[in-house]
Formats: C-alpha cells, sequence, structure tokens
DNA sequence: ACATGGGTGTTACTTTATAACACTCCGCCG
DNA sequence: CGGCGGAGTGTTATAAAGTAACACCCATGT
C-alpha cells in the first residue's frame, strides 16, 4: 500500500469527492479546511494534529494556532471525511465518505499506515454484543494494532 | 450496574485476585501499585491518571507526582489488571483478569460506566477480517459509546 | 447601511504524558 | 560483614495534546 501506488490520485480524489460531498450537503469546505484535509492526505498514515499544524506553518509560512488545526479537523470529522484513531490521538483520511460507517482500522504498528475496513461481520457482531446487552450503539471504535501483510514480508 | 450492587465486594475481589495473579507470576504488587489498583476500582467509571493522582494526594496526603501514578498504571496494565480506554484517556479496572482477553468495552455517555465484555463474535469477527487482508492483529481495541441500559430507561 | 452569523486569528491556559537523574531498599555474591 | 546490582520510587522539569475567551473579518440578507 505505501509506495506503491501514486498517492498523488489518492489526494486528488479525496478533495475531488470532499467538494461534491460538501457542495450537495450545503456545507463550507473553506480554503483553509481544503488544505487541513489535503495535509491529513499526505500519506495514509494518521497524522497528529500538531504535525498538521507545522506542515501548515512550514509549508504556507503562516504561523497558525492549534486552534485553527483542530477547529478545521473538527469539521472534517462531523462532515465524515476524516477519522479521529483514538489509540493513536491522530486523524487520518477516510477512505469512503458518504457511505454510512463507523470507521474501523488496521493500523500497523511498524510501518504507522493505517487501513480502513468497513467490515459487515465486525459491524454485526458488535451490534449483536451491544443488542444482547440492552446497550444502544451510537459510535462504535475499532481499532486494530498488528502487523500490515507488507511489514510482516519485509521485516524491517 | 451502578448504584445497585456492592461495589465493596468488587473492590476487594479486584485486590485479592490481583494479590494471588502476581504472586503466581512472581510480579511485585507493591503497596504503592495496590493502592492505585484499589482507587482505579472506585468506580466502574474510567478514571483519569490525574483523577487518581488527587485521591492519592487528598486521601493519603501524600502529593504524588505524575509519573508515580503513571508508572503504577503502566504496570497495572501489563498485567492485565487494568485496561486503558483509548477514547477517553482513562483506565478502568479489567473485570477478568488472568483469562486471556483483548478488552472490549461499552461506554456510556450518560452515566460514564463502561463494562467490560469478552464477546467472542466480535473476537472472531475482527480475527476473520484481519486474516481476509493479510494483517496480523496484536492488539484489538474495541470501545463503543452509547447508551446504556439503565440510562435508556431511566433518561436523566 | 446595518444587523447577523459563521469562520478565522490571537492569547492564554488546562489536561495528559514523558524525560532525566538521584535515592532507597533488598537480595545476593565475594 | 560489606559492597554490588537491579527494581521501585521520588523529584524536577518538560513535552504533547487539547480548550477557553474574546476580537475581528466578511459574506449574506434585510
Ligand atoms: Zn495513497
Ligand atoms: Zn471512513
Ligand atoms: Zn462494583
Ligand atoms: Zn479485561
Amino acid at each position: 500500500m505505501s509506495a506503491l501506488h501514486d498517492h498523488t490520485h489518492c489526494i486528488a480524489d479525496a478533495l475531488t469527492r470532499a467538494d461534491a460531498l460538501c457542495a450537495e450537503r450545503g456545507a463550507r469546505l473553506t480554503a483553509l479546511r481544503r488544505r487541513v484535509l489535503e495535509l491529513v492526505w499526505s500519506s495514509h498514515r494518521p497524522r497528529g494534529a500538531y504535525a498538521i499544524l507545522e506542515d501548515l506553518s512550514q509549508q504556507d509560512g503562516k504561523a497558525a494556532a492549534p486552534l485553527t488545526v483542530y477547529r478545521a479537523l473538527e469539521f472534517l470529522v462531523e462532515q465524515g471525511l476524516v477519522h479521529r484513531i483514538e489509540s493513536l490521538n491522530a486523524y487520518v483520511g477516510c477512505a469512503a465518505p458518504g457511505d454510512v460507517h463507523s470507521g474501523q482500522f488496521l493500523v500497523c504498528e511498524a510501518c504507522g499506515d493505517a487501513a480502513e475496513i468497513d467490515d459487515p461481520g465486525v459491524g454485526a457482531a458488535i451490534d449483536a454484543a451491544a443488542a444482547e446487552r440492552g446497550f444502544r450503539v451510537q459510535r462504535p471504535t475499532v481499532e486494530v494494532r498488528g502487523l500490515c501483510k507488507s511489514c510482516q514480508e519485509n521485516p524491517r
């Protein structure tokens, strides 16, 4: 997944879909928010808010404050364009914005990649387990740490 | 679950099991670590490290440093006596230490209770989804936010 | 023109977590 | 006995992550 694909494509795609979705919803994808989204998508690895902030400062010359980034991220998460990885305090672009899904991630400890999956089996199992206990699900979080395929095959 | 049971029992039980497990493993459950475990178990709600720190200071009069608590928590997590809830930056006592399990939680947004479950279906679904993608699972995290049964029945 | 509201900038601050280093206790070996 | 070594703890300082309060700008609608 890492170096083996044309990632500029991923970024362009993500931005295009974001434009379309926000237009459709009447949400305002401002220049700043769009730029933050682009920076989140700079790789498939989750990035911390402060890393994005640094990018913003260095690449754009503007010394932004943390709040600037957090506010943009908040918007992007609300719109389902970005997911927050709780176990890393970091953010990653959503692979399928627009679709209803809850965000399930396979996070590689070696390369840091976070592959988003939307496995119906996992979702169903969680719903069943919750229902059995009378628990009403609002926001499931599934973050599996481990080793991705390519990191198993090419150990460091 | 909340006010409807003899929680002193939960605490005593947890400490007894911890004593036994650590003895069995040759791990040193020192006075400090045991005290922190007791404080984590003061409820079924996840507690932050700094909340525990405050308890330590107020109840025991010792003004401890954050590291003191973090080190104790690290030990307790390693021994599987306590779980960390990533989405809350908080810690909660393990319901079944000793057993091999990964920690799945139903966290109530209203009362804050975190019910630990060890649902085989969820575990199996995650294993299957990972296997399908060649991903090697090391540490699954499942934290479901929502409303517990009693909070649905007695809305605030 | 003016009020309104969302987005952004700025400053200061809180909460969460870790680094570096000294000290103590205790079993063990010489 | 005496000193060694390693685990646990104490102390101080610092890093990383996240939020509050308030002012300003600017597009939109009246
Ligand atoms: Zn890509
Ligand atoms: Zn997604
Ligand atoms: Zn209890
Ligand atoms: Zn457990």
